[in-house]
DNA sequence: AATATGCAACGGGGCCACGT
DNA sequence: ACGTGGCCCCGTTGCATATT
């Protein structure tokens, strides 16, 4: 293998166009459940094409979210392990990121059969404000519908139906949308629930179908980065790609609030250890850049040790806003690794398109988001 | 008193109806 | 087919109300 110096990476990185304007998640594998500010595919992609990961490593995302980078090592056949603390997140990935037998549409369609019998329930589940969400009608089917899912032994398939069922808890909630958080009256009945999973079950399948088969192993850790020990990792590592959350921007724990406890996770607890969640920056003693700095740092050492010596960590991040003074996140982590002793290779700025739907750019001062590469 | 939860104003830009 | 005006969608964010 060539010997590539620092300066012909750096040169590399810098001829492509980071832009990407015609990349598209509203289709394939990535969009077989809503997930907030997924970076686009050819982000990973092309690091993974363009660095000289070392040989027999893998990849690593301390916040894999939905899995994108995940899904991207493996169709290079690089190993690969995410960590996340969202188990919505996690189920995501692992879904995306695994085998899904082919009785998995019979076994869809078993499970719509039972719970549309209406049998009788015993007690649903005890949510939070679950009447102020969810119309008691859709309640039942919800929770008839989550008893068969449940019950189904095979793993692989349980978690494809499970996710399924997450992917349409929003639209078939009182909730406004998936990132507005206010209950409105909605047109929706208990054949909708039914309706609206059979074809999340046959979106899932078709994606599932056209993505190459799961031969690579990917591991996912449920849990805090920051309290993830390096001995969780279970390979080398030759090349971190991630994306780390902003302070005071999206709150995911909120956006997956409901989801998380119709599927018996407890967003309280995520609540509390989600970096950059709202809730820390409005109260007395709230979080500042400090508080990110530290935790990019705690992110880093845990990069720094299971990192193999020549290895890369690439991070997607853009400017955030706390009290309305802005903070250039990139910076922070740019600074902390340099304490750390990495090596900056590259730092790339990328045009966030304005089309991109899932950002509303008029407000968030985010145009631009950078890309930092750094070297062990 | 302080935090948790939920609401809705703001406003850019997408999109649709309508005219040429 | 193309241009345009305006309605409406929805991410962001400050704040009101509820809860502890």
């Amino acid at each position: 293998m060539k010997i590539l110096e620092n300066s012909d990476v750096s040169q590399l990185l810098s001829n492509i166009n980071w832009n990407f304007p015609q990349s598209k998640t509203s289709e394939g594998i990535h969009s077989i459940h809503p997930y907030p500010a997924k970076f686009i595919p050819e982000i990973p992609r092309y690091l993974i094409k363009s660095l000289p990961i070392p040989e027999d490593t893998a990849i690593l995302d301390p916040f894999c979210g939905s899995g994108v980078t995940l899904v991207e090592a493996q169709m290079r056949g690089l190993k690969s392990v995410g960590i996340d603390l969202n188990p919505i997140a996690c189920l995501i990935s692992k879904v995306k990121t695994q085998d899904l037998p082919a009785e998995f549409l019979n076994t869809a369609a078993h499970c719509v059969n039972f719970a549309r019998k209406g049998f009788e329930l015993t007690g649903t589940r005890d949510i939070p404000n679950i009447d102020h969400w969810f119309d008691p009608q859709i309640q039942q089917s919800v929770t008839a519908l989550l008893l068969m899912v449940n019950s189904i032994k095979e793993v692989a398939i349980r978690q494809a139906l499970r996710l399924a069922l997450s992917s349409i808890l929003v639209r078939i909630s009182k909730q406004e949308s998936d990132t507005r958080y206010a209950a409105i009256e909605k047109d929706v009945n208990q054949d909708d629930v039914f309706e609206f999973f059979t074809v999340a079950c046959r979106k899932i399948a078709k994606s599932k179908e056209q993505s190459s088969s799961a031969k690579t192993p990917v591991k996912i850790i449920e849990r805090d980065t920051l309290g993830t020990k390096p001995s969780a990792i279970p390979w080398p590592i030759g090349a971190v790609i991630t994306s780390p959350p902003y302070p005071n921007a999206y709150e995911y724990w909120l956006y997956h609030k409901y989801r998380m406890w119709w599927l018996g996770f407890d967003p309280i607890a995520v609540k509390e250890k989600e970096i950059g969640a709202r809730a820390h920056f409005f109260r007395k003693n709230h979080h500042t850049a400090q508080n990110f700095k530290e935790q990019m740092e705690g992110t880093l050492r845990l990069i720094r040790s299971v990192l193999v010596s020549g290895g890369y960590a690439c991070f997607v991040i853009g400017r955030s806003k706390i009290h309305g003074k802005i903070v250039d996140n990139a910076s922070i982590i740019e600074n902390v690794a340099g304490e750390l002793g990495f090596k900056k290779i590259e730092r790339i700025t990328r045009r966030i398109l304005a089309s991109r739907k899932s950002f509303n750019l008029s407000h968030a001062n985010i145009k631009t988001e950078e890309i930092l590469i750094l070297k062990k």
